[in-house]
DNA sequence: TCCCCCACGGTTTTT
DNA sequence: CCGTGGGGGA
């Protein structure tokens, strides 16, 4: 230890005095296990890294034979370049890296003895979506049967599967118990006992399909990221001779993080470790475990002590990072996991002594709404930089998910304070990268007008939106493609109108995309995007209006090109068709890589605080602090895993809220100096939110219904603040007349159901479909519902007549009506084929036995309301004795009475029926009815007056509010999802 | 105190 | 769309 003295301290060294000198011997003299219980602030990585230069410097241990593993790259990094500093060789051979890294390699070193070929490959995730989509065509999945979109239920299975992966459970457990479950519940009645069948039929379904993907990837020699470790893992099991040349060779091990590491791979280190006593460190804090969802388990140091009882024991409470009062006030709220924290399990303390001093106190600020929060929040910010002279950089604002981070993005843009935001939000969110992805998409379908119109709408041609309008109407009315009606503008006399400059650009849209369409064949992706990006002359006006964003532009679109280009790394036809079809799966399966930021320098951080882990600042805000945000409400699982299979002994529910609390806890402590909660009694939805009981907790207030004191001096600013909460459109008042005027002026309006269900769930789409009327590529639901529609209109069209219709007439019907569009591949076009087959089949044998008498098949109607002209067809009508009942038939996957009657009562269209045969024949129908096909349900009811007036009414609204031209977007979850428009609308767009 | 109904809101990210 | 959990009513 004497040349550390000799030198002047670092904070490594303040680190290593501040342990007595039995923890100093036992980590750095101390053979055998070693536990490191190391809180926040304490320097882990730095013991670590101590560590591992004295047993190279002093106990002459060989780099080689030491072998370090870490959660994240980044740790894995700055662990190499720390012990290069402290290693007088200059450099090191030792295996630093991460879990994921370690297992690859050692993989590829012992592929043969793996029985993997040598050359076999990592996959991608996208990769393993196209497998498990293949997969899941073959397998008679009860629940998640692939009625619609097999794509649907992928997230679902694959989520299910890495879990059971990342929690250790073989697919061959699972259908064992869920065979067990089957067996004792299978003469029990009861809805629950049928329920727990049903998950129990689930679960073997789901752990074939697991079993069945796992041996289709090692059958191919690809191996998907999470299977490398657990490959490997089997590979020790069944070999001992590799896990004791591995236990010759890395005589060492430390682990990082131990915390955030999964079962996995805490046997990994346990079989290459061996029994006995094996020099193998383990540092990690289970206060700081936020990573359960991938597996991680703050019990693993507790497992740890159980594998090896006679490791030594260090705990790190010499805190150089916080002020004692940020400690204490972290310390109360995470006390709250007791009894399940090691503290109270062993009887360790941990309690974080500072180095510091006091301090000052840790601060709850609370708002009338999110945006005062935000603004408040980033004057603040700015009063700490110019009167304190604290760093930006030094500064952080951590929210729980990256959605809450907009306002207070936006409150800085105000201030012009710079920022950066390392939330993921996302790469092909962009709107130059969604040009190239529009681009892409157009080469590989020149029909899908909507990316036309995207392409043509973007930067890179610019097209009058008048005439993009007007030419999109065109296509839309003679049902062309859109590129078509571009292409063929020359000779057109309808659209003689449209302007010189609309013509350049439409030239000049079509050449590329003819150039594009002819390299498809011969060029891989990235070639062929990168000739549309040249010959289109877009990159070099990028490249020569030199500003800051287009440089941001130029590198999004450089990552972009990087996907582009794994893609033809895995791919067995690089060609744009292909990329499209992977892209999409991607994109489903919620890839979005985040865009560049190049904000560099002084800068406000905002992150989230996953990101945060393991950084610090001098100021650190805690944002959105509310119930149902942080702690964030609990998702269950689509299909959990079977408790007994589980390794917690908690509920669900329980771990849920240690693990936020545990987030809460590392977002505190990664404070300096001040500490500050924010809230808001606001977020725009219009309720009071609760202030987050972690704030009651930390803070110790007497009651979560407690005000807290508004002691700040931000209090007055609040106070005056504006408080605009974000959702209040143009103010009403200030332009009612020349609206109403507007609305006097505008022609009669036509509506359709269809046209009043798109506008209410979105006037922007409204907007897109009817006005712009782009042309919508054949979704294949469509195709199967209109498919089955028609030929069950055939058979009661039949029925009027009096003509014989038998179940053959129906199929053939059916497969009249079979258009061969937008289906995900030949089996799937073949799957819905005979799904519709055998749904009409049952159908028709239904329908015999209890026949319908239809007075009217797809009878016309219309009405008008005001100016407006309500137009609509009826599927079926039968009069009967005690009056006329109105039916319409539906497709898709509606399984219980309950449901079919809910979407019954809550149908617009149902209510339009009603409502329409009160005006055209001046009674009411007596009852309204959805019949649905392939479950043979029916929900209904008798409309009232009153409902029909309700409708009355809100078509009125919405027939004034298109006329008045207002289409402002209401994005939605639930309407932007479906939404065929997702990819080019910009209201789910994130601008500059 | 318990149960039912209604309104709310849609993760976190490693490789 | 649909689970969840809080709030309100009995």
């Amino acid at each position: 230890m004497s040349d550390i003295e000799t030198r002047p301290r670092t904070r490594e060294e303040t680190i290593l005095e501040g342990l007595n000198e039995a923890q100093r011997g036992a980590v750095l003299h101390g053979d055998g296990p070693l536990l490191i219980v190391a809180g926040a602030g304490t320097g882990k990585t730095t013991v670590l890294t101590r560590r591992i230069a004295h047993l190279i410097t002093t106990k002459r241990a060989r780099p080689e034979e030491i072998l370090a593993l870490t959660f994240t790259e980044k740790a894995a990094r700055e662990m190499s370049e720390r012990v290069d500093q402290l290693v007088p060789y200059g450099y090191t051979e030792s295996f630093i890296a991460t879990f994921h890294a370690f297992g690859d390699r050692m993989l590829r070193e012992n592929c043969f003895a793996a029985g993997l070929s040598a050359d076999f490959r990592v996959l991608s995730r996208a990769d393993e979506i196209v497998f498990l989509r293949e997969r899941l065509f073959s397998l008679p999945l009860a629940r998640f049967r692939p009625l619609g979109d097999p794509g649907r239920h992928l997230p679902t299975l694959v989520e299910f599967a890495s879990r059971a992966k990342d929690e250790d459970v073989p697919p061959d457990a699972i259908r064992a118990f869920a065979k067990e479950q089957l067996r004792r519940f299978s003469g029990v009645e009861g809805d629950e006992a049928l329920s727990l069948r049903e998950q129990a039929l689930d679960l073997i379904e789901a752990a074939e399909f697991f079993k069945a993907q796992q041996d289709a990837l090692a059958a191919s020699a690809l191996v998907d990221f999470g299977d490398q470790i657990h490959l490997f893992l089997k590979l020790l099991r069944q070999r001992p001779d590799v896990a004791i040349a591995l236990r010759k060779r890395f005589r060492y091990i430390l682990v990082d993080e131990f915390q955030d590491t999964n079962h996995a791979q805490l046997e990994l280190v346990r079989l290459i470790a061996g029994e006995g006593r094996p020099n193998i460190t383990v540092v990690g804090d289970d206060d700081q475990a936020i990573y359960r969802w991938r597996g991680a388990a703050p019990a693993n140091l507790i497992h740890f002590l159980s594998l090896y009882p006679e490791a030594a024991r260090v705990v790190l409470r010499q805190n150089y990072r916080s002020t004692q009062e940020i400690l204490d006030t972290a310390y109360r709220l995470i006390t709250y996991n007791n009894p399940h924290r090691l503290e109270a399990m062993t009887g360790l303390d941990k309690r974080l002594v500072a180095e510091r001093g006091k301090g000052r106190d840790v601060a709850h600020w609370r708002f009338p709404s999110a945006s005062a929060e935000a603004d408040a929040v980033a004057k603040a910010i700015e009063e700490f930089h110019q009167r304190d002279s604290v760093p930006l950089d030094e500064i952080a604002i951590l929210v729980r998910n990256n959605a809450d981070a907009d306002p207070f993005l936006r409150a800085l843009n105000m201030r012009g304070l710079p920022h950066r935001f390392s939330g993921g939000a996302g790469l092909f969110e962009r709107p130059e990268v969604r040009s190239l992805i529009a681009f892409l998409r157009l080469v590989a379908s020149p029909d899908d007008s909507v990316s036309a119109w995207a392409l043509a709408f973007s930067e890179i041609y610019a097209f009058d939106p008048v005439d993009l309008s007007r030419m999109s109407r065109y296509a839309s009315k003679k049902t062309r493609p859109l590129l078509d009606v571009f292409r063929e503008l020359e000779g057109n006399e309808d659209l003689a109108s449209v302007k010189g400059p609309s013509r350049e650009a439409a030239k000049r849209f079509v050449a590329d995309l003819e150039r594009g369409v002819s390299s498809m064949a011969h060029k891989r992706t990235g070639e062929a995007l990168y000739e549309f990006l040249k010959e289109s002359g877009y990159l070099a006006r990028l490249a020569s209006v030199s500003s800051a964003k287009d440089e941001r532009k130029v590198a999004n679109i450089a990552r972009f090109f990087e996907i582009v280009r794994g893609f033809s790394m895995v791919a067995e036809h690089d060609h744009i068709p292909s990329f499209v079809a992977r892209f999409d799966l991607l994109r489903d399966a919620g890839e979005d890589p985040s865009a560049i930021e190049i904000q560099e320098g002084d800068a406000v951080n905002i992150m989230t605080v996953h990101k945060a882990k393991g950084l610090e600042f001098r100021v650190v805000f805690v944002a959105s602090c509310i119930d149902q945000k942080f702690p964030l409400r609990r998702r269950s699982d689509p299909l959990p895993l079977p408790a007994p299979l589980l390794k917690s002994d908690l509920s669900p529910g329980d771990a849920h809220l240690m693990e936020e609390r545990r987030l809460f806890y590392v977002s505190m402590t990664r404070a300096k100096d001040d500490l500050i909660l924010t809230s808001a009694d606001d977020y725009g939805a219009g309720a009071t939110r609760k202030v987050s009981r972690f704030v009651v907790e930390a803070l110790d207030l007497p009651s979560p219904r407690a005000r807290v004191a508004r002691s700040s001096p931000l209090e007055t600013i609040a106070a005056s603040a504006p408080v605009p909460d974000g959702l209040s459109p143009a103010p009403a008042g200030a332009s009612a007349e020349p609206e109403s005027l507007a609305a006097a002026m505008a022609p009669p309006l036509r509506l359709s159901f269809r046209q009043v269900d798109d506008y209410l769930t979105c006037p922007l789409k409204y907007r897109f479909v009817h006005r712009n009327r782009i042309p919508l590529l054949t979704h294949h639901r469509v195709v199967y519902g209109s498919a089955i529609h028609q030929a069950v209109q055939d058979m009661f069209k039949a029925r009027q007549a009096a003509v014989a219709f038998g179940v053959e007439d129906l199929v053939a019907a059916f497969r009249r009506a079979w258009v061969s569009e937008g289906f995900l591949s030949r089996e799937h076009e073949e799957l819905r084929l005979r799904e519709g087959e055998r749904t009409l089949t049952r159908f028709f044998a239904w329908e015999k036995a209890h026949p319908l008498r239809p007075t009217g098949v797809e009878e016309d109607f219309s009405f008008p309301i005001l100016r407006t002209r309500v137009m609509g067809r009826y599927d079926l009508v039968v009069a009967g004795d005690d009056g006329v009942t109105i039916l319409d038939f539906k497709t898709g996957d509606v399984n219980t009475q309950a449901r079919a009657q809910q979407r019954a009562e809550e149908s617009l269209q149902l209510a339009i029926y009603a409502l329409a045969h009160l005006r055209t024949t001046g009674a009411l129908p007596s009852r309204v009815e959805l019949r649905f096909l392939e479950t043979d349900l029916v929900g209904g009811f008798r409309p009232s007056e009153a409902l029909a007036l309700a409708t009355e009414k809100a078509i009125a609204d919405v027939a004034d509010r298109i006329s008045r031209g207002r289409f402002e977007a209401t994005p939605s979850h639930a309407a932007c999802r479906p939404c065929p428009f997702r990819d080019v609308c910009p209201a789910t767009a994130k601008d500059d």
